[in-house]
DNA sequence: GACTCCCGCCAAAGC
DNA sequence: GCTTTGGCGGGAGTC
């Protein structure tokens, strides 16, 4: 009891005054000679009562119902002795009297049975300790720096442990690194847009799928642990490209010090969103540790597979399920299947609705900076981005870039340096996403000169890339686009000009807005790019079939600027689809690879996503048909997502005008200054350079670092947002051109539902394939949900309908909701929902409480429950409208006993 | 004996 | 060359 009042003093303290030092934690309210007594009980207990130690930890630490507070209060004897010694600092004869207490009860064995046990030690219970110490939702205007050496000795631990710590919070942007032994505290403000992030992203990697493969291949007993079939299983899914991908990163909490970035592999952190992944994707959220582990090796090096890698690999899911298990985001269950009791955790932290929502206008807000000067921020991605962080890594498949890397990358890290000095002042949480004015004041200057200086390298490294590319008709035009970005940002007035490839190896892309109003940009490593980031369902750009862009075949000029203007909004997310394209177009360098296979399935969804691309800009840019969108949604998803975006949205409705007026506002002024289309389109690009800027910056970072947009506030709120309620650009005009759609008469406020994406709608792009479709579900998921938010009648839905029977998507007469694309909600859910049924079937939590299963919101959804069962598999079938209502990558998984008990 | 996961060596990266 | 990071796996503690 005691106890518990302590830590729930501990936690009013940390809530109260926010750890505005990091020292001023937990025992402060001990300072009452009284509280101070209760405190030292524990301590002396255990002679007193022997048993009393596990008395205070009398329940598993890590289970979620553990109480927090009760473990903060039960940390190891020694910390609260030093807490006390520290809190009675004022009352000598108090400390006299517990050491003396200490000493004299506490000898020999006892004493070493006093000194904390290996449990006490335990990570989960010092990340408790670590986490008791800051508020978890902490103002901007403390200070919520942490320094590791201060922590490690507050709590009594080697540093070491601090980083284990600190690298799972910082894989959840609960904290992110200022600098050298100094990191900054976010608390929990992330932790939504970060999971939705990483449900995303796990969504794309069909984590699902390989969860219910690993399982399949186990109930069929084909699956056992040597190595051998273990590789087998995992290639299907994992690839050593994979294992390289990705870690989500939110703007503004990207890694600001490039020593963090450089680091080989930030495994720790990786491995802990991927776990993260694992649960988020799948129904129940339920992952053993074994199936955790298989995974993840899966897309390491397979190769290296044996029974050692697979003890490492679960040791450091221990590791980091220890903490996930502090932030109570899982908790430790026990999954009896028919093969044995197997160690697993539940997710217990938030639910993660698939991409939402939308938010409206999160692409709008973050892939239209401000004019560039006012977008500092922007500035200091832009230089980030030019000079991405993780170049050497990204080429050490091609030997024959690691010379050229080596030396950008000693340029990057040149730029890069600033960070690492403790200049950051405030902590960049959702409030505060604010600028880096001292880090981006640098920027700017310096990043325009590295990219006039690396622009040679880039232009050296991306030819060299083309020519490694396997029969590259396509000089990696994807490059080209995603290159351009920058530019803008580093310098506005630079023509459109191909910005150097800073990191060749970086394919960014922007997925324009999740459900929670979360867009982001994933890098990957070129040969990832394909694999991940094109099933991003946002991708504002679309790889232009070469049939239908003849010119992208070499990066001529003209090309470029048609690409880019088209590109439009979401210029980020042009690099990713277009790499995919070229990649899709060069002769497959090896025989068909997993990431090959997930290619195919990414250019189909490409081509399922343009719709949904093309409604999401409209939601975007219209707040209020976002709203009107949202009536679509299924209620099911709606009202948390709802809330979990809310601030999002009213960032979005706060800046009403936004990029796609630029760009209307261009095209007209051109149109009515008689200027050819071309000229126009790269007048667009020059008059429209915070276009692209925001991508750009975007674009930066190092390998695959999602990037929920949404927060990049620094640059939407503080310049973006002026700009546009300066009106920059009017909105009289009437008509808006596209250079595929042609002229579109359209009222300003239409403008925004068509959005520079109505570019790429061409018959090619917008056509949505039967392949496609099916191929992509999970990204449908999250467009699903973002699409089908709204609750007002769309005032674009003509514009929409107009826009679909001019590009001959549709016949004349014909009407689409608002929102074409809700019309393969199912399929993108069904990933989901088809495991769902299937684990629903087969297992049972027994303790835990057993996931409600969803029904089916729609016929769609109906349609996945094949007749047969969830054990049946159904066979791709199109719909009506030509689409597959089944995902080929969905796996059926027989029926099988599985209990899960909490320990 | 299996499960957990602490501990600290040691190498890479940074300064 | 020293410090910071953090990968890694031996092996101890716990069940």
């Amino acid at each position: 009891m005691q106890e518990a009042e302590m830590g729930t003093g501990d936690k009013e303290n940390h809530s109260l005054e926010p750890h505005g030092s990091i020292l001023k934690t937990p025992l402060k309210q001990a300072a009452a000679s009284h509280s101070v007594l209760t405190e030292l009980q524990p301590d002396c207990q255990p002679l007193a009562t022997p048993t009393k130690p596990k008395e205070i930890l009398p329940v598993d630490p890590w289970t979620p119902t553990s109480n927090l507070k009760m473990l903060i209060s039960a940390a190891s004897p020694e910390i609260r002795s030093r807490e006390q010694r520290r809190e009675l600092s004022n009352n000598p004869s108090e400390v006299l009297q517990a050491k003396h207490c200490l000493q004299e009860h506490l000898s020999g064995d006892e004493y070493e049975k006093s000194q904390p046990s290996r449990k006490e030690k335990s990570l989960g219970l010092l990340c408790h300790k670590f986490l008791a110490r800051y508020p978890d939702y902490p103002s901007t205007a403390e200070n919520n720096y942490i320094c590791l050496d201060e922590v490690a000795e507050e709590l009594n631990v080697e540093r070491r442990r601090i980083y284990d710590i600190v690298n799972v919070l910082e894989s959840l942007h609960m904290v992110s690194r200022l600098a050298k032994n100094r990191y900054t505290w976010h608390g929990r403000h992330n932790l939504p847009k970060t999971l939705q992030a990483l449900k995303k992203v796990g969504e794309e990697n069909k984590y699902t799928q390989q969860i219910q493969m690993i399982k399949k291949r186990e109930h069929e007993h084909e699956f056992d642990f040597d190595g051998e079939k273990n590789e087998e299983m995992a290639r299907p899914f994992g690839s050593s490209e994979h294992s390289e991908m990705s870690f989500v990163e939110l703007p503004g909490m990207e890694f600001r010090a490039a020593s963090v970035n450089s680091r080989k592999d930030k495994s720790l952190r990786v491995m802990s969103q991927k776990f993260v992944m694992l649960f988020l994707v799948s129904t129940p959220q339920i992952v053993s540790l074994e199936v955790a582990a298989k995974i993840l090796i899966g897309e390491d090096q397979l190769e290296d597979l044996d029974k050692s890698k697979f003890k490492t690999k679960i040791r450091r899911l221990y590791d980091i399920a220890n903490v996930l298990s502090s932030l109570e985001l899982i908790k430790k269950v026990h999954v009896t299947e028919e093969r044995g009791r197997k160690p697993a955790f539940k997710w217990t932290g938030p639910e993660v609705l698939p991409t939402i929502q939308g938010t409206t206008l999160e692409t709008t807000s973050v892939t239209r900076p401000p004019p560039t000067s006012e977008f500092t921020p922007s500035k200091e991605q832009c230089s980030k981005n030019l000079f991405p962080l993780k170049g050497k890594q990204n080429f050490t498949r091609h030997p024959s870039l690691i010379k050229l890397v080596k030396s950008i990358e000693n340029d990057r890290r040149k730029i890069q340096s600033a960070p690492t000095s403790p200049v950051k002042i405030s902590a960049s949480t959702d409030q505060n996403l604010s600028a880096f004015p001292g880090e981006t004041a640098q920027v700017p200057a310096i990043a325009k000169h590295q990219l006039e200086g690396q622009s040679k390298k880039a232009k050296e490294m991306k030819m060299k890339l083309s020519r490694s590319a396997l029969d590259s008709n396509l000089s990696s035009p994807e490059m080209v686009l995603k290159l351009e970005a920058p530019c803008p940002a580093a310098g506005s007035q630079q023509p459109p000009v191909l910005c150097p490839p800073s990191h060749g190896s970086v394919s960014p892309v922007i997925l324009p807005q999740t459900h929670s109003g979360v867009s982001y940009a994933i890098y990957l490593h070129p040969s990832q790019a394909h694999t991940v980031t094109t099933y991003s369902p946002s991708f504002m750009l679309q790889p232009l079939p070469r049939a239908s862009v003849t010119g992208i075949k070499s990066i001529s000029s003209k090309v470029v600027n048609k690409i880019t203007t088209e590109e439009g909004d979401n210029q980020t997310a042009t690099d990713e689809p277009t790499k995919s394209l070229t990649i899709k177009e060069r002769p497959t360098i090896k025989s068909e690879t997993p990431s090959q296979r997930c290619l195919k399935r990414s250019q189909a969804l490409q081509e399922n996503n343009l719709p949904k691309r093309y409604r999401s800009d409209k939601e975007n840019l219209d707040p209020s048909l976002g709203d009107s969108i949202k009536t679509e949604r299924p209620p099911s998803s709606s009202s948390q997502t709802n809330h979990e975006t809310d601030h999002f949205q009213e960032e979005r409705q706060n800046k009403p005008e936004t990029l796609d007026q630029n760009v209307a506002s261009c095209h007209d002024q051109c149109k009515r200054e008689d200027i050819p289309e071309e000229e126009s389109k790269i007048k667009m690009k020059q008059d429209i350079p915070v276009a692209f800027a925001i991508p750009a910056h975007e674009t930066f970072f190092p390998s695959g670092y999602l990037i929920p947009l949404a927060q990049c506030t620094h640059g939407n709120k503080a310049g973006f947002s002026d700009e546009e309620k300066a009106g920059i650009c009017s909105l009289q005009h009437t008509t808006y051109s596209s250079p595929i759609a042609g002229v579109i008469p359209m009222t300003a406020s239409e403008l925004k539902a068509v959005n520079i994406p109505a570019f790429h709608i061409t018959p090619l792009n917008i056509m949505l394939s039967p392949t496609s479709i099916a191929a992509a579900p999970v990204l449908s998921t999250s467009s699903l949900n973002s699409s089908s938010t709204t609750s007002a009648p769309n005032p674009s839905s003509s514009v929409l309908n107009f826009t679909l029977q001019h590009v001959g998507l549709i016949p004349a007469g014909v009407q689409v909701p608002a929102n074409p694309v809700l019309q393969h909600v199912p399929i993108s859910s069904q990933p989901e929902n088809s495991s769902h049924s299937s684990e629903n079937v087969n297992l049972q939590e027994k303790p835990c409480v057993p996931k409600e299963p969803q029904l089916p919101q729609t016929a769609t959804e109906n349609f996945f429950r094949t007749p047969g069962g969830p054990n049946t598999v159904p066979s791709l079938s199109a719909n009506s409208d030509g689409t597959n209502r089944i995902s080929p990558g969905t796996m059926y998984i027989p029926q099988r006993k599985l209990e899960v008990s909490e320990d």
